[in-house]
RNA sequence: GGUGAGGUGGCUGAGUGGUCGAAAGCAGCGCUUUGCUAAAGCGCCAUACUCCAAAAGGGUAUCGAGGGUUCAAAUCCCUCCCUCACCGCCA
């Protein structure tokens, strides 16, 4: 959520931040300035009002006591009271149609956000290894793993519907390994705290990082008890300390947290496609970051950095981009994506998006920090997924097949998995 | 799911209709005094919105949340959320 004062004050450099992503939003503050100017209104008339009905009540008591009859004047406050009553109602519906319309406007794009319509103005920033060469034709992940006994789509189809998978055997286990080979390098050797959060939350935790209101529509919903599935463990865990102030020692909080994820993939084109590339449930190990204005720039440097260590330390190949003003998502202000090479679909799959969020999720759930001057100001998150698990999947079992169908695993994961080769 | 008890400022905790935004204590900040690693005294110390060009200074709201009763609500009534205890059920 944007800042009303900001606005209000510099409408056109909000416009003009806003066009740069290229939707209608910008056309949208023209209405916020007038509801704004509305509700000052309506909210100065009703104060002046309450401050008499206060002034005067006390006057009716302070009579009371000495025994004196009250009831003109008693009579004169209750027609106070029900105009009152009705600017209150007025005041309070602009008041709701004011949070309404900013909860739908996105965020600004950060200074440093390259300009661009749309995902092909992305640049790339930096690429790491390259793309192994196979002696023979590489296959898809589908059909290495199904004749690995690795994944069962048909099954999970039978018992949930498309776009869901069952792991099975070696399949089951790999994505084990992985999990435990993720969480442990983040937390061990990144430094984050790990969590284990709910995935079922309220609507007030989706509003608070944006998912909702703007994305009802990919969202699980359980009606019965007015609660969701969360798309992604960004929403538990960055609104772990809603309505809290920190102390600024106790910043920057890093937070890695495994969960799995549900989403509707609503009109999502290739949602039809075989494999494990989009799916309507998959795990995720993601990395959150709680910190200062000054040190958030930093963060999502280092943030990213740690993504990417997935991939080098498994030797995957993969590039690094960084998302235009037309092509970053809602609440963002600046993302990386880091793509994985898949020899298999000879292609490159978004693993991680690694995203600086300002204060705009802190202003949302109220999330502050005490300064060093002992002012209260709003946090900035981050986050960014440390990684996908089945996309990182695709990667291994494409890029470390072997001729006869076997996976050869990278050395770090043969503990974890417990062998170095599925067969 | 049932029954009961609760939810007050950074913390503890008073307050059951009227100068209560809220006693007191603790913690914190400032000043003073005395001085062996501290004590005493005094003062300050919530948040949001809003008015004023700004500062200074006003105003309004907030005692879990939302409604209601009343001239007036932390205080009375209703609904919801949460915490605790016991019972029931249960991985």
């Amino acid at each position: 959520m944007l800042d009303i004062r900001l606005i209000r004050e510099h409408a056109d450099q909000v416009k003009a931040r806003l066009s740069a992503r290229g939707g209608d939003s910008h056309l949208q503050i023209d209405s916020i300035l007038e509801c704004d100017r509305d509700r000052r209104a309506a909210e100065t008339q009703l104060q002046t009002l309450q401050s008499e009905r206060k002034r005067m009540s006390k006057e009716i008591g302070a009579r009371k006591s000495k025994g004196e009859d009250t009831a003109a004047v008693e009579a004169e406050v209750r027609g106070l009271g029900e105009q009152i009553t009705k600017l209150n109602e007025e005041s309070a519906a602009l008041d709701e149609r004011q949070r309404e319309l900013l909860l739908h406007l996105p965020n600004l794009p950060h200074e440093g956000c390259p300009i661009g319509a749309d995902a092909a103005a992305n640049p790339e920033v930096r690429v790491w290894g390259e793309r192994p060469a196979f002696g023979f034709s590489p296959k898809s992940h589908v059909e290495l793993g199904e004749a690995l006994g690795m994944f069962d789509f048909e099954r999970a189809a039978k018992i949930s519907g498309s776009a869901f998978v069952v792991f099975t055997g070696a399949g089951a286990r790999l994505e084990r390994a992985l999990l435990n080979f993720l969480l442990d390098l983040h937390t061990r050797e990144h430094g984050y705290t790990e969590v284990s959060p709910p995935v079922v939350v309220r609507p007030e935790t989706l509003i608070g990082t944006s998912q909702l209101p703007k994305f009802e529509e990919q969202l699980y919903r359980c009606e019965r008890d007015d609660l969701y599935l969360t798309p992604t463990a960004e929403v538990p865990v960055t609104n772990l300390h809603r309505e809290e102030i920190l102390p600024l020692e106790q910043l920057p909080i890093c937070y890695a947290a495994y969960t799995p994820c549900f989403r509707r993939e609503a009109g999502s084109a290739g949602l039809g496609t075989r494999g494990l590339i989009r799916m309507h449930q998959f795990d995720k190990v993601e990395l959150v970051k709680i910190t200062t204005p000054e040190a958030a720039s930093a963060e999502l440097e280092i943030l990213t950095s740690h993504a990417e260590r997935v991939l080098q330390i498994l030797g995957l190949h993969y590039r690094t981009i960084e998302l235009c003003t037309g092509d970053i998502g809602f609440s963002s202000t600046r993302t990386y994506d880091i793509e994985v090479w898949a020899p298999g679909q000879n292609g490159y799959l978004e693993v991680s998006s690694c995203s600086h969020f300002g204060d705009f999720q802190a202003r949302r759930m109220n999330l502050r920090f005490k300064d060093a001057e002992g002012k209260n100001r709003f946090c900035h998150t981050l986050n960014g997924s440390g990684t996908a698990l089945p996309r990182l999947m695709v990667a291994l079992l494409e890029t470390y097949q072997q001729a006869d169908g076997t996976v050869l695993l990278p050395e770090v994961l043969r503990p974890y998995f417990g062998s170095e080769r599925i067969q």
